[in-house]
DNA sequence: GGGTGTTCAGTGACCTTGTCACCAAACAAC
DNA sequence: GTTGTTTGGTGACAAGGTCACTGAACACCC
C-alpha cells in the first residue's frame, strides 16, 4: 500500500499513470512554521499532504492578517498548482503550521498526469473546487456574521474532543480577521457568563453547549 | 478572423485543437439579468464571453449580498469549470448584468481539450488563478479597508470616462457588501465636502481629483 | 390633471466592531 | 532577584451595522 491510497480521488488511477506518478514524485519533510510559499516564493512543486497541515493566510499592507483556509493531510495545495501552470504570483502566504511530510509533485510531471488521466484531472479541479468554496464561506462569515458567533465557532473547532484551546488572544484574532482586544472583550463576556476559564494561552470550555448553541445561532 | 482571437490564451492553440474547439461549441445568447448558474442551477458548459458581462455574487442566510467579481469579454467563467468536472454545487450565483453572447464549450470537449493541449491547460489555470486572487483581494478589502476609501474606489471604477454614476444606494451597497444606509451616509458625506451631487438614482462626480485622492490613500 | 402604489433616499437612536494609547500581569532568561 | 518580552486588560472614541420610520421621486392608471 503506497501513499497514492491516502488520497480519495487518487485511488482509482490506472496502474500505469500510478507508476508514473510514483516515480516522478518525491516525498519531503518540512519543519514547523515553515513558510511553504508566500509573496515572491513560488513553488516548483504541487504538494499533497501526507501529515500536518498548513495554514494559508493573507497580510495586508497595514500588517494585519487573516487566516483563509488549511490543507489538511489527504489533501492537495492547489493554490500552488495555480502558480504551476500559470506562473503567478499570489499575495497569500502558505506556512507549515506542524512538521509536515508531503509529497511532491514537480511541474512536468503535474502537467503530464493533468493531460493523460482523466481521473487526476478531476482530483485537480475537485481541489480548486473545495478552496474556492471555502474562500466564499470566508467572505460571507467576514461580511455578515456576528464576531461573538464566529469565536464561539472557532473555540468548538479548535478544541475538538479536548475541553481546552491552547491559543492566544492574537492568533484567534488573526483567525478571524480581527483585532486582538476585540476578541479580548468577547471572551471576557464569555467568562463572565461562566463559559470558559482562562489563563495565559488557554482557554478551557466550561459550558460547550452554550457556547455550541451561540455557533449555531 | 475567429472568436478564438478575442481570447489571449487562445490565440496560440494549434489549428488541430483549434478546429476542434470551434467544431465543438457553440455560440448563445442571453437576455440582461438571466441567472446563468446558482445554487441548484449547475451549468453544462464551460463559457467564454464575447460580449457583456457576468456578475457572481453571494447571498447570505439572512438576505444581504455581496458581489465576488465580475466575469468581463474575453474571459472565461472558470467558477462553472469546477462544476463541469467536480459536479460541485455553489452557493455563488452567476447574473448576466448586460445582454451576454458567449462560446459554451460541452463538459467532453472541454475535458478533452484539457487533455490534449497544453496551451488550454494554461488558459484554464490561468483564469482560476485570476479568480483566486481576485477573491483574495476581496477578502482583503472587507476585512481591513476602511469604507469611505472602498466607495470611492468603486465610484471611479463605475463611472469610467463619463462623470457619472448609475446606481442606487441599494446595489452599491451590495457591491461593497454593506448596508444601505451605510452608503447613504457616506455619499452624504462625500456631498457635503462638494465631492457629488446627487439625485436619484445618480451620482454625479464633481471633484473627481478628491475622490480619487481618497480611493488611493 | 389627480390618485395610488412602488422604489429610493434620509434620519436618529442604538449596538457592535475597530483603533489607539497605555498599563499590568505572567513568563523567560540571565 | 532583575530585566525584557509576551500576553492580556482597559477606557475612550471612531467607524460601521441595524432598526424603525419618514418623505420624496417616480410610474402608472384613470
Amino acid at each position: 500500500m503506497s501513499w497514492i491510497d491516502q488520497f480519495q480521488g487518487l485511488s482509482r488511477l490506472p496502474d500505469a499513470i500510478r507508476n508514473y506518478l510514483l516515480e516522478e514524485s518525491k516525498i519531503v519533510t518540512v519543519p514547523a512554521n515553515t513558510v511553504i510559499f508566500g509573496p515572491g516564493k513560488s513553488p516548483e512543486n504541487l504538494l499533497l499532504l501526507l501529515e500536518g497541515t498548513v495554514r494559508v493566510q493573507q497580510t495586508s499592507d497595514a500588517g494585519r492578517e487573516i487566516v483563509l483556509y488549511r490543507v489538511h493531510a489527504g489533501e492537495s495545495c492547489v493554490l500552488t498548482t495555480a502558480c504551476l501552470l500559470a506562473y503567478e504570483d499570489y499575495s497569500a502566504e502558505g506556512i507549515a503550521e506542524t512538521q509536515t511530510r508531503a509529497v511532491a509533485i514537480p511541474r512536468a510531471a503535474f502537467d503530464k498526469l493533468v493531460s493523460d488521466s482523466i481521473e487526476f484531472r478531476q482530483f485537480v479541479f475537485t481541489a480548486y473546487s473545495k478552496r474556492i468554496t471555502d474562500l466564499f464561506v470566508v467572505i460571507e462569515e467576514i461580511a455578515f456574521r456576528r464576531l461573538d458567533i464566529r469565536l464561539a465557532q472557532k473555540l468548538i473547532e479548535l478544541c475538538g474532543a479536548e475541553d481546552t484551546v491552547l491559543s492566544t488572544h492574537q492568533k484567534l484574532a488573526v483567525e478571524l480577521g480581527t483585532a486582538r482586544e476585540v476578541v479580548s472583550r468577547q471572551l471576557q463576556e464569555f467568562q463572565r457568563r461562566g463559559w470558559i476559564e482562562q489563563t495565559r494561552g488557554t482557554i478551557r470550555l466550561i459550558d460547550r453547549d452554550e457556547i455550541g448553541k451561540l455557533a449555531k445561532s
